[in-house]
This record gives structure tokens, C-alpha cells and sequence, in this order.
DNA sequence: AATCCGTGGCG
DNA sequence: TCGCCAAGGAT
């Protein structure tokens, strides 16, 4: 498959480009385990400078595990802002509680332990145990998949599914040192975010496009299954959003009329409510009133329910339905 | 294994 | 304009 010659030229080619063209991000050296793991689980699936102000900010009120698991998990929920699937915030507030309940409030150092904590599968796993602790380990990403996938197999994305073929092949390419070990990933990782991009790759800056697989087969367009998209209007996770961003931006319990407004649909509300319910992001109170959870433990409890706003907000800011 | 789960920017 | 995409995880 590939000679040891081969994987040397590619490790020295990356660890250089990343040296002169890694970003500077806050995560990056000097952060604290708790800063590097809240990063990776903000990181999820939303981009880096979405999660920037928010990571800061949680940093900023929360700079342990410990002082996190001491607040509701609503004030989580809050502060989680618009970064998206706020179920993630959720899963750091429990985590957090793990770290202070079985970790002697500390970031657990091994992939083992960080796989057992809500929100932790895999990658992140392996990204927290690399990125904060050193460790030397296989770090596969969707930026990593698909460098490896155009380098290696000269496909121009790779499979639906993350393969063993896949994780044996990443496996293969880390460097045997520790600490090289630790920036090869980082820098796989920063390549595909910066210079292999899905959309766009600027093969002209890339430092290993002679040794490109892909490039060297004429950049082959993708030949598999079409990769489906997410369905999003008039769907549920649309409706859910809508709802929890009335939950977010009031301060206190509100009214299912206020809900109301912002997904007007009465049988996919009510849905979408018992749903926030059970996943533990909504607190139903009494009279019909919502709460994000615990926000009655952060402090006093408001005198006020919030009321449906007079004038309904611009349609495209709510559930269309 | 296939689906579900938010949000916003960009080509 | 609109589909695609972003440091995935849980079921």
C-alpha cells in the first residue's frame, strides 16, 4: 500500500505546512484539559468561529468541571446560545457532574474513561485524549476522512460510513513519537479545514498535492451513492429549535401561548415539547408554563410568566409549519 | 444500519 | 436561490 519512504515524505510535508499555516485558536496550547474538552464537544458538528465567543465565554463562567456541574443544567442549555443541537450542552453539563462525582473533578486522561462520558464517542475521545493530554492516538474526524480518503485512495470523498479500511489506514499513518503523534492528527485535521476542503480544496497551497492520490488519477468527481442532505423545513428539529430559542431568550417560566406563537402547529408542538421534555431540555411546570431545567436552583424564581408577544416576530424567525 | 438531532454561511 | 456542509453522538 505505502512505503515507509511514502509515509515519512507525508508526515515531514504536513508537520511543516502546519507549522506555518496552523491557526491560532484558543484551544490550541496553554488550554486547560476542561478547555480543550468543552471545545471538542462544542466543535461537534458546528464551526470554529461559531464556537469561539461562546467557548470563551463558558471558560469565562465556568472554568472547572466542578463549577459547571454546580449550576442547573438549564444555565448550560442558555449559554449554549445558537450553536445548534443543544442536547450536546446537556451532555457537557452531565459529563461535567461525572468528572466531579468519579474523576476527582478533573478530565479523565484516557480514551477508556472519556468514552464512558454522556456525549463522548470516539472521535472525541480520542481528540480530548490527544489534544490535552498528549496522548499518542488515531484520531479520525470528517476533515481526516476525507484528506485520507483523496491522498490514499483517490476518492474525492469517503464513504457514508466511517470503514475499517478507514481507521486502519489512519491508524497506519500516525508517527510512532508521542508528540509528532499528537500534531499529525492536528494537523490532518487542519489541513482538511483549511486547504482539502469538501467544496473547494485550494490544491494549489496544498503541501502534499504531488503525493495526492486523487490529484495524480485527474480528480476523479465522486462516483458512489449520492450523499443525501438533511431535510429541515417543516421538520421537527426545525419546530424543536424554534421553541427552545423562546425557552433561551426568556428569563423565566413561559407560557404555552408564547410557545404557540413560535410553532403554531398544535399536534407537532405538543410533539416537539414532550420530545424536549423527555431529552431533559425542558421542564414542564404548572398552568402550562415551560422552564429550561433547574433554572428555579440557579436563583430566585421569577414572579412573571413571559406572554405571547403582541405583534408575532418576522414569519422566517419562526416554525413556518 | 439508518435516522434523528440545530444552525448559519457559502458556492 | 438553495442544497451542501461543519472537529459527531445516541439509539
Amino acid at each position: 500500500m505505502s512505503t515507509p519512504h511514502e509515509a515519512a515524505q507525508l508526515h515531514s510535508r504536513l508537520l511543516g505546512w502546519f507549522a506555518e499555516a496552523a491557526r491560532e485558536l484558543p484551544w490550541r496550547g496553554g488550554a486547560t484539559p476542561w478547555g480543550v474538552f468543552v471545545s471538542e464537544v462544542m466543535l461537534q458538528q458546528t464551526p470554529v468561529v461559531r464556537v469561539e465567543p461562546v467557548w470563551h465565554e463558558w471558560m469565562r463562567r465556568w472554568p472547572t468541571p466542578t463549577a459547571l456541574a454546580a449550576e442547573a443544567p438549564g444555565e448550560a442549555v442558555r449559554a449554549w446560545g445558537r450553536l445548534g443541537y443543544p442536547r450536546r450542552a446537556l451532555r457537557l453539563h452531565a459529563a461535567a457532574t461525572a468528572m466531579r462525582d468519579e474523576h476527582g473533578g478533573e478530565v479523565p486522561p484516557t480514551e477508556a474513561e472519556l468514552l464512558t462520558l454522556p456525549g463522548v464517542g470516539v472521535y472525541t475521545a480520542a481528540a480530548v485524549a490527544a489534544f490535552a493530554f498528549g496522548e499518542r492516538t488515531t484520531v479520525v474526524d470528517t476533515n481526516i476522512r476525507r484528506v485520507l480518503a483523496r491522498a490514499r485512495s483517490a476518492q474525492q470523498y469517503p464513504a457514508p460510513a466511517l470503514t475499517r479500511a478507514e481507521l486502519a489506514l489512519a491508524a497506519s499513518l500516525v508517527p510512532e513519537d508521542r508528540e509528532e503523534a499528537a500534531t499529525w492528527n492536528v494537523a490532518v485535521m487542519e489541513l482538511g479545514a483549511l486547504v482539502c476542503t469538501a467544496r473547494s480544496p485550494q490544491c494549489d497551497a496544498c503541501p502534499i498535492a504531488d503525493l495526492c492520490a486523487w490529484r495524480l488519477a485527474g480528480s476523479p468527481a465522486h462516483d458512489g451513492p449520492p450523499r443525501r442532505g438533511q431535510a429541515w423545513h417543516g421538520t421537527d428539529r426545525q419546530a424543536r429549535g424554534a421553541l427552545l430559542a423562546v425557552l433561551r431568550e426568556s428569563d423565566g417560566p413561559v407560557t404555552r401561548a408564547a410557545l404557540a406563537a413560535a410553532v403554531p402547529d398544535e399536534v407537532r408542538r405538543e410533539r416537539c415539547l414532550d420530545g424536549l421534555v423527555s431529552d431533559g431540555l425542558v421542564e414542564p411546570l404548572a398552568r402550562g408554563r415551560f422552564q429550561l431545567p433547574g433554572a428555579s436552583q440557579a436563583g430566585p424564581a421569577p414572579e412573571r410568566a413571559v406572554e405571547a408577544p403582541a405583534v408575532p416576530e418576522p414569519a422566517e424567525a419562526r416554525y413556518a409549519g
